[in-house]
RNA sequence: UGGGGUGUAGCCAAGUGGUAAGGCAGCGGGUUUUGAUCCCGCCACGCGUUGGUUCGAAUCCAGCCACCCCAGCCA
């Protein structure tokens, strides 16, 4: 992995910086689960930890804002850190991680970040207003126009003292009091138009219960906490460029000695990079939480969901999710990222760990005639046909199969390459058979095949002819009942939040999910016991939903089809 | 129209004055008991645009254009 960040902490490393110093920290609200943009900013984060002995990569929930904040979300985002940064999975928890640093709360900085407010109040910095929010809005101008000094701006210490004491002892209401910046009214940057600093919340905090009334905002809050953990990189996306100006006012106007801050060879710098995008979904946790909240999807770790929950639920593998992020790079421009590249990543994994069974997902009942009835043999089929380590599994083969309802055509031109009628086809992992005859119902549709299998075929290719098309199958009597999920994209729309007029809801694709009962799996998959992800041949890969639904399947990702762009001339 | 950013192929993305890496997608071919995998080949006379500097410019300079972010007591 390499992009201009780590050239930049590579750069400081080759000026003498002490690598055991590098430190970074991944910094989520529990306002919502981790999706695939998290986890390009873990993998960013977590590969500057991985740069140095001794550096690390803090997980620090970025608290401030009991509101919309949950302890579920807490324990949904370390369970997904964990996972995607433990592709062995054999750490047990964070602090195995070799690159791990802590896991913090901003809320365990609330004393620190008040004392760093006091200082700034004694400093002259920082003021208590009264100003209404409505007042507020009108007096911070516009992006052309200067804001307006706060009346309440030239109060002396000794009442901004009292005031914010009084603020902190909850003795006034939500939104009546605000502690602010005095920075510059007239600044063309908002953000330096003296910036509230903390506000009055009398909610229950999810960490700190209800000792705190007041809660500091995010930009007071990140650089404090930022320096209290040493954080020598601290990184986040392009929206806070604005906000840098602030941060480095922090840094520059708080004494972080008295805060007990670890001594370091130089204070934090932001670096901003590009958020990621990815076409056809949603990545703002938000629009996520709307789907949920509308019961679009069925819950957060629903499998179409973008989130690192659902994409695990769907069969994603940390490793693939870990690639993708190397593959996208790092920059500062505004991008969109194909979602082929996240399926290439996907399958490249699978390919690799997946082991092969076979699953018909529409059924259609081929008779060989010509093979005693009741007759059974096993074959041995190879899990995987590259690797040899996954050894083999036993496939029973009898009279009665089943064989794609796809798979065969009456008649067909050459370039269809499965069954049809009068032509041969290889049954993957069993003989060639040849069909005679296409049985069909009063109306018209095809109920059942006869066919011909030739005994000369098992393992080896007749010697008198070519036989080109492979084909799946599942023996009738030995085949175990199936239902699959196959997952279309979320959205039908490119870009969904492109129309600002436009709720991307609109953008949604109603056949996102598609339920197929009554598929047929080979023997094999009856001892299944999930956990890992299978390739279904010819079709996909998938995964077992577990064992509160046995036999059900999600499909991760269709297998690459190269076919199927000539679909309207296949015969 | 204030401030901050970004423009290299359909999508990502290297490149930092010496003559356009790589990946995805796509296309063509080979191997194949998965139309998968794997392998080989093709895919930017041009880097938003117009000028300028230079022996030489995607890289330096100037102008212009397009797009993104900022007016939460959210992060």
């Amino acid at each position: 992995m390499h992009n201009f960040i780590l050239a930049r902490v590579d750069k400081a490393l080759s000026e003498g910086l002490d690598p055991s110093a590098l430190r970074t920290r991944f910094p989520p609200e529990p306002n919502g689960f981790l999706h695939l943009g998290h986890a390009k900013s873990i993998c960013l984060n977590y590969s500057v930890a991985e740069r140095g002995d001794g550096a690390a990569m803090n997980l620090r929930f970025d608290d401030t804002n009991p509101e919309k904040e949950e302890q579920t979300y807490i324990d949904a985002i370390r369970e997904d850190v964990l996972w995607l940064l433990n592709e062995d999975g054999k750490a047990k928890q964070l602090a195995d991680l070799p690159s791990f640093g802590v896991e913090r709360f901003a809320s365990s900085y609330f004393e620190e970040i008040y004392q760093a407010a006091r200082q700034l109040i004694n400093k002259g910095l920082a003021f208590v207003c009264s100003l209404t929010p409505e007042e507020m809005t009108q007096t911070r101008g516009t992006l052309t126009s200067p804001g307006q000094n706060s009346p309440y701006r030239d109060r002396s210490v000794e009442e901004n003292v009292k005031l914010f004491e009084a603020m902190r002892n909850g003795e006034f209401e939500d939104g009546q009091h605000t502690l602010r910046a005095k920075i510059d009214m007239a600044s063309p940057n908002i953000n330096m138009r003296d910036p509230i600093l903390y506000r009055i919340r009398r909610t229950e905090h999810h960490q700190t219960g209800a000792i705190w009334p007041i809660f500091p905002m995010y930009d007071f809050t990140h650089p404090i906490s930022d320096a209290l953990e040493g954080i020598s990189h601290s990184l986040c996306t392009l929206e806070f460029e604005d906000h840098r100006p602030l941060y480095d006012w922090v840094m520059r106007e708080v004494d972080f000695a008295t805060l007990g801050a670890p001594d370091v060879p130089a204070l934090p710098v932001q670096i901003e990079f590009a958020r990621l995008n990815l076409n056809y979904t949603v990545l703002s946790k938000r629009k996520l939480k709307r789907l949920v909240d509308e019961n679009i999807v069925n819950g957060w770790a629903d499998p179409r969901m973008p989130t690192i929950a659902g994409m695990r639920a769907r069969g994603f593998t940390a490793k693939a999710l870990n690639h993708f992020c190397r593959m996208i790079g790092v920059t500062r421009s505004d991008a969109v990222v194909d979602v082929s590249t996240l399926e290439f990543a996907v399958r490249e994994d699978l390919n690799e760990r997946a082991p092969r069974a076979m699953c018909v997902q529409d059924p259609l009942k081929v008779i060989i005639t010509n093979y005693p009835e009741g007759q059974t043999e096993t074959l041995d089929a190879a899990r995987h046909p590259q690797n040899p380590d996954f050894g083999t599994r036993t496939v029973p083969f009898s009279r009665e199969i089943y064989i794609e309802a796809d798979d065969f055509r009456e008649e067909a031109n050459k370039k269809f390459k499965r069954l049809v009628l009068g032509k041969e086809v290889r049954l993957r992992n069993a003989y060639v058979i040849r069909c005679v005859d296409c049985v069909k119902d009063a109306a018209g549709k095809i109920t059942e095949l006869h066919c011909e299998y030739d005994d000369k075929t098992l393992g080896r290719d007749p010697e008198d002819r070519k036989v080109k098309g492979v084909i799946h199958w599942v023996s009738a009597a030995h085949a175990v009942p199936l239902t699959l999920h196959l997952y279309d994209r979320l959205f039908s729309e490119p870009l969904p939040e492109a129309n600002k007029d436009v709720d991307f809801l609109e953008g949604l694709n109603p056949n996102s999910l598609q339920i197929v009962e009554g598929a047929l799996g080979e023997a094999s998959l009856a001892q299944d016991g999930g956990g890992f992800p299978l390739q279904f041949e010819r079709t996909g890969y998938f995964i077992a939903a577990g064992p509160q639904a046995p036999g059900v399947y999600y499909r991760t990702v269709a297998l690459r089809d190269t076919w199927a762009g000539g679909a309207d001339d296949n015969g």
